[in-house]
This record gives structure tokens, C-alpha cells and sequence, in this order.
DNA sequence: CCAAATTAGTTGCAAATGATACTAATTTCC
DNA sequence: GGAAATTAGTATCATTTGCAACTAATTTGG
């Protein structure tokens, strides 16, 4: 009966690794659950598709844009703005122009189909979204956006960072 | 000149929804960036998907597991589950034998090769975790992981509660 | 104790996604 | 002023994902 005693710490190699506790895990788990929810809205009633949700939603605003510009307020990939926007004009709910500035480049704007379905969801994702943050102080409203846009941020600086290792 | 006045709340629609402002919105870039980031730790280095990266996670505690059990701890699909323990199970980084109690069910658990991946993995994907709550003070790092399990539990109870509107 | 219903896990197929290559228009800069 | 490099947006193809159907084992309840 050799080498015992103390409770050994032979195998404690990755202690504090638990998936529920660590961060990218519970950030994913809230995004999906959260954009799961609210997806049911847009598609069960309109027939949008996240990513078309998104360009509806910028585009609501009232401003033409071109894809470009809707690929940065997005976050989302160029083909995938392509996509949405191909099937938004295959509905008639968007409109698109060439830019008399760049023959390469298009300015879409929502018809007024679109427009319509804005003004129809905008409201009830506003609902949801409170609904969801019920029991959170304003306070924790604001603090949960902040915490999440610096999160982002720093994410984006280390993905510049390095090729590899931590920092 | 009639109905002047104050200023006029025509298209006013849905005036605070502004995408770079709605949760949602900004829970789905956050996780997007964080994830995508440490991705790569396990993606290039040892051709891990997330999912598989989450099973070994879970796995790495040491107790074997069922199908069903790793589906609950890891908040994935039971058909995305399979898909991840078929791979791990190929590569020989995972063990299954079945129950003994339940012979539809399988137990699995890490070969000496997939716990060695884990603990070469797991520091590193907590020194990355690290790296992105950097500059975030202690309360702010408890409270964004509060927030989002509120956030989390809280999509549960809507998900469940209806079936179209908001509460 | 057995037929019906449920559960564990897998498979197959259709749709969604992502990387890459491509066309056309525009800049750059010698 | 024009060849080379860049940019806008689209198309193509391979992979991933999600749903629904399926097999096999177990539980229920009559």
C-alpha cells in the first residue's frame, strides 16, 4: 500500500473546465435560445428566414443601402446577404436600383410589401425582446449590452491578434 | 396647416428598433466572435468540430455517459450527439460499451488518447476564455454569466408558456 | 404476460451554409 | 491613359445541418 495519504491530485489535470461554467458555452446556449424563440415570429408568420429578418431590419430604417453596407450593420457574410436579398426581391418585399455611382453595386430598399411586414414585426420583436429581459433591473438591461458589445470587441482583437496561441 | 404641432409621429413605426441595439442581435455576434475564435484552438490543432470539442468536454470529467446523458449536458441534439460520438468514436477517442441496464443505451467514455486531447485542450480553451473577459473586472465576469443563465432560463419559460405572442 | 406506447440511438434525404472561383465595374498608379 | 490590382455581387460545389422516419429495446397498463 504505497503512495497514499493525501487525497491525490493525480488526475485534477483540467480542473475548472466545466461546460456549463464556461463562457463561449453559455453565450451560445442564451443566443440560441433567445434567437429560437423570437425566430418562431418572423417565421412561422412571415415566412423570414433569420438572415432575412436582419436585412428587413436594417433596411427599415428607410435608407437604400447596398449589400456591402448591409454586410457590416448585419454581421453577416456577403453571400449570405446575396441570398437574403435575392429571395427578398423573389417576394417583391425588396426593391433594387443600380447605384447610379457604381454599376457593380445595387441600392435595395423595402417596397412597400416590405415596409408593411417591418411595421407589422418590428413591434412584436420589440415585445419579445422585453418579454425576455422581464426580471432584469434596468441597470442589468443596460450592463448585459455592454458586457456583450465589449465582449465582441475583444474577440475581434484577438482574432486579429494572433494565429494560434492565447494571448 | 391643421394637425401640427408636436412633431408628428407619422412613419415612427417601430422607432427603437435598431438592430446594433436588439439582444438578440447582439447575443448571437458576441457568441459568433467568441466561438469562432476558440474554434480554431480545437478545429486546427486537433480537428475538432465545436460539438465534438463539447462532447470530449463533458467526457473529460471522467464519468462514461450516455447519449441521452451528454445531450442534457451539453445543450446539443440527440442526432447531432450521435454524429459527434460516431466521429470521436472512429478516431478511437472514444469508448462505447453497452449498458448493462439499458441495452438500446450505450455508455461512453475517453480512451487514454481522447483524455490525453482533453487535457492537452482544456487549459488552453480556459487560458482563451481568460483572454477574452481580460480588462473585465471580477463582479462584471459573475454577472455576464448570470445574466446569460437568466437570459437562458428565462427563453425557456417563453418557449414553453405559448405558441405566437409575446407575454 | 402481452399488445401498445415510449425511449435510445441511427440513418437518409432535403435544405441551409460556407469556401472558392468567377464576372463585371472601378481604382490605382506608373 | 491604360495595364494591374481591387471591389461588388453572384454562382458553383462540397459539407453541414435538421427533420422525419426507422430499428431495437424497454415500459405501461389491462
Amino acid at each position: 500500500m504505497t503512495g497514499r495519504g493525501a487525497p491525490a491530485v493525480s488526475r485534477e489535470s483540467a480542473a475548472s473546465l466545466v461546460l456549463s461554467r464556461y463562457l463561449p458555452y453559455r453565450l451560445s446556449v442564451a443566443s440560441n435560445k433567445a434567437s429560437g424563440l423570437i425566430a418562431r415570429a418572423y417565421q412561422a408568420r412571415f415566412g423570414l428566414t433569420i438572415w432575412e429578418w436582419r436585412v428587413v431590419a436594417v433596411l427599415g430604417a428607410g435608407e437604400a443601402m447596398t449589400a456591402q453596407a448591409i454586410c457590416e450593420a448585419t454581421a453577416m457574410d456577403k453571400v449570405t446577404v446575396s441570398r437574403a436579398l435575392r429571395a427578398l426581391t423573389d417576394r417583391a418585399l425588396v426593391r433594387r436600383r443600380t447605384s447610379p455611382s457604381d454599376k457593380r453595386a445595387s441600392l435595395a430598399s423595402l417596397t412597400a410589401e416590405g415596409q408593411a411586414i417591418y411595421d407589422e414585426i418590428a413591434p412584436v420583436a420589440l415585445e419579445w425582446e422585453h418579454s425576455l429581459l422581464e426580471g432584469f433591473s434596468e441597470d442589468e438591461r443596460r450592463l448585459l449590452g455592454e458586457l456583450l458589445d465589449r465582449l465582441a470587441s475583444r474577440a475581434d482583437i484577438l482574432a486579429r491578434g494572433e494565429d494560434g496561441e492565447p494571448v
